[in-house]
DNA sequence: ATAATATATGAATATCTGTTCATATATTCA
DNA sequence: TGAATATATGAACAGATATTCATATATTAT
């Protein structure tokens, strides 16, 4: 197949987007709809500086989109897109 | 969404194996078909050591698998659960 | 057996990455 | 205005990772 140098750059930066396992716990509680940053540490045991440090990486590769509401920001899943991705690599962890 | 933390740290490894952009360009020669550690090196410009040791990877996260022939190891893609995370990728790229 | 070829592997190194800690920005409340 | 709260950001450090180089293993050919 071919690929350009620029495609494979981006996709390898999409996918390394999904290869911590902060991020991936991060999108999963996303599936369940949006939460605020603080909501997200909180579930997840880490620091709210940790937590939007992980999430602007997010943003920056469209994953996840963020709304302000009063002093917190809310954030969930960009579009049906990463939950596609994110249930496809499942099936294959699943040994689909 | 629930995720056990198993289940996110092979999803996170899975997602890792793609995060590189040496090895998503391996991918997408695999794709042609089946090549060798030779071949492969040759087309990407890299050593047969730096690719073999990306192949490792590969195999580990049982996104391609090894035939060997005479003394040469031909590589080819896992399933086509690879091939279809890849180009779903490329999707969201292309920004779809 | 010896040489040559294809791949694999281990150690070393340079670069990248995730978290922490301190601090900044923004918003609400008193 | 000033205190409190939610999030963001930058620097620094620790741990992970990709490549290189040297070497090992396996296979074929002479």
């Amino acid at each position: 197949m071919k690929l350009t140098e620029l495609k494979a750059i981006k996709l390898a930066e999409l996918f390394s987007a999904l290869s911590d396992t902060s991020r991936i716990r991060i999108i999963a509680m996303l599936m369940d709809g949006e939460k605020s940053v603080n909501a997200l540490a909180q579930g997840l045991g880490m620091t709210d500086s940790a937590v939007s440090h992980q999430l602007r990486g997010l943003r920056q590769m469209h994953l996840v989109r963020a709304r302000k509401a009063g002093r917190q920001v809310f954030y969930c899943l960009d579009d049906d897109h990463v939950a596609k991705l994110f249930h496809m690599g499942l099936d294959h962890v699943n040994h689909g």
